[in-house]
RNA sequence: GUGCCCAUAGCUUAGUGGUAAAGCUUCCCGCUGUGGCCGGGAUGACGAGGGUUCAAUUCCCUCUGGGCACCCCA
């Protein structure tokens, strides 16, 4: 028999109040590596002149069905779907790309000048199990170039977006993965190719990859299996079996990254997983990471298939706690702009009311403060303005408030002197500079 | 969804079938209105539920959460 203590109900409580599975807090110590994020990728934004757009957090179950595909491991069962309390099936959105899509149809975007370049950064949610550099709650950040056109140039100038918002984070040795999956005109036919190549082989291959034969054969490609990487070798590849427009535009794309001389690579087995995916597919790695750190491609047919008029489309998405993770574990330290804090302290009941006012005054002289009014000891106060590594130090008294008066303290010298009020704001400028 | 590993204070870790120790952190004190160092003290934990047992933080099961892998993806 177990003693019920009065605790356990306090406990059921803070645990009710934990985060749900594989979505967490971001703590004030985190916050440094997410707005040195943020800002990189909106400075590398506007520099090619993406503009800025939201989309919400939760959209219509269709869109994401039609988007990537009814039978996509996403769609399938990795979707956080609600029924609202309409009779609306809405979705926590699980990727960007599709609600860019959406409003680009939605608001007529495709009356501004194209090609139209788009950015977004936001949380996106996916019902998985966690693990390394996957969460169920995480963060993405996209660029998107949607046009009536499908230059290939397109292509280079977006993984070129990706590439620097990464690049600029101090992120050392990035490797863009590249390739082409053709187009529906191409693709079916290396499909069924590919199909055949391996049927005759079935029997030699890992039990997954026989799955895999019939659901999704590109994916076969990216076996880890010895047996199927072996049988790989022989396999034929799309980049043999592009039509001609796919042929040309491939290789203009990669043209365009090499005048980049942005380091790549070219891999015959890199498949994505969302079926909107038409010729080029990137991903983005960072020597000794497993995951990508951003992904993305080519959706040509993306924006027809969800009702709007035919439009080409590259995009590609950023993952910010892989880089966060990448950033962590290569000790990369970002600076903080640590402003001069002047600590004020008071002493006494009548400095401590007066103290909110000349926070005040303070304020308007553009000097920045910190305090803990609620500390009354002087000891106390002067320990924290020390923790806070304060180089200054308001101290007002009793005296001091009769006087009109207050002791500008330098901590690091300990020296002080008692200035008028009137010339405060003076002397602590002067002392800061 | 499947498999393996894990769960002691805010953090990092000890330890035990008879309810737990330390370091760091936080807070207070070290005589009148002066910080850092140092010294003293305080707060604070066995994830939850059930089972076995005289007795469970310890053994068993379930759940929850974490880690890793598969699948897939950022």
């Amino acid at each position: 028999m177990r003693k019920k203590t009065n605790k356990t109900s306090k406990k059921n409580k803070a645990l009710a109040l934990q985060t749900p599975k594989g979505m967490h807090d971001i703590l004030p110590q985190d916050q440094v590596f997410w707005n040195r994020i943020k800002r990189q990728v909106k400075e590398i934004a506007e520099y090619y002149s993406f503009l800025r757009i939201d989309t919400p957090i939760l959209e219509r179950a269709e869109l994401f069905e039609r988007s990537l595909g009814e039978t996509t491991d996403v769609v399938e069962k990795q979707m956080f779907v609600f029924k609202s309390k309409g009779k609306d099936r809405l979705v926590l959105r699980p990727e960007g790309t599709a609600s860019i899509a959406r409003a680009y149809i939605q608001h007529g975007l495709s009356h501004i000048a194209q090609p139209l370049k788009l950015y977004y950064e936001g949380p996106m949610f996916r019902y998985e199990q966690p693990q390394a550099g996957r969460f169920r709650q995480f963060h993405q950040a996209g660029f998107e170039m949607i046009s009536h056109d499908d230059d290939p140039i397109y292509d280079a100038q977006v993984i070129l977006a990706c590439y620097r918002a990464i690049e600029g984070l101090k992120i050392k040795k990035l490797t863009i993965q590249i390739n082409t999956i053709g187009c529906k005109n191409c693709r079916p036919a290396y499909r069924q190719k590919l199909q055949n190549y391996y049927k005759s082989r079935e029997r030699h291959l890992c039990r997954d990859c026989r799955r895999r034969l019939t659901t999704n054969p590109l994916r076969l490609l990216d076996c880890q299996n010895k047996d199927c990487q072996d049988l790989k070798k022989d396999a034929p590849i799309m980049l043999d079996n592009l039509c001609g427009f796919c042929n040309s535009h491939f290789k203009a794309v990669l043209e365009y990254i090499e005048e980049l001389k942005l380091p790549y690579n070219l891999n015959n087995h890199l498949v994505r997983g969302l079926d909107y995916y038409n010729r080029t597919v990137f991903e983005i790695f960072a020597e000794g990471f497993y995951s990508a750190l951003a992904g993305g491609g080519r959706y040509d047919y993306l924006i027809e298939l969800l009702g709007g008029r035919h439009s080409s489309a590259v995009g590609g998405a950023i993952g910010l706690e892989r880089l966060i993770e990448v950033i962590k574990a290569s000790n990369i330290i970002f600076p903080m702009k640590t402003k001069n804090k002047v600590f004020l302290i008071h002493i006494g009941n009548l400095a401590k009311k007066k103290s909110l006012t000349l926070i005040e005054e303070l304020r308007n002289n553009n000097i920045d403060i910190l305090e803990s009014l609620g500390k009354d000891s002087l000891k106390a106060q002067l320990r924290s303005a020390d923790k806070f590594k304060c180089p200054l130090a308001l101290i007002f008294g009793q005296k001091e408030a009769f006087e009109e008066s207050i002791i500008i303290r330098d901590l690091h010298y300990g020296t002080q002197e008692t200035v008028p009020l009137k010339k405060m704001a003076d002397v602590i400028k002067r002392k800061l500079k």
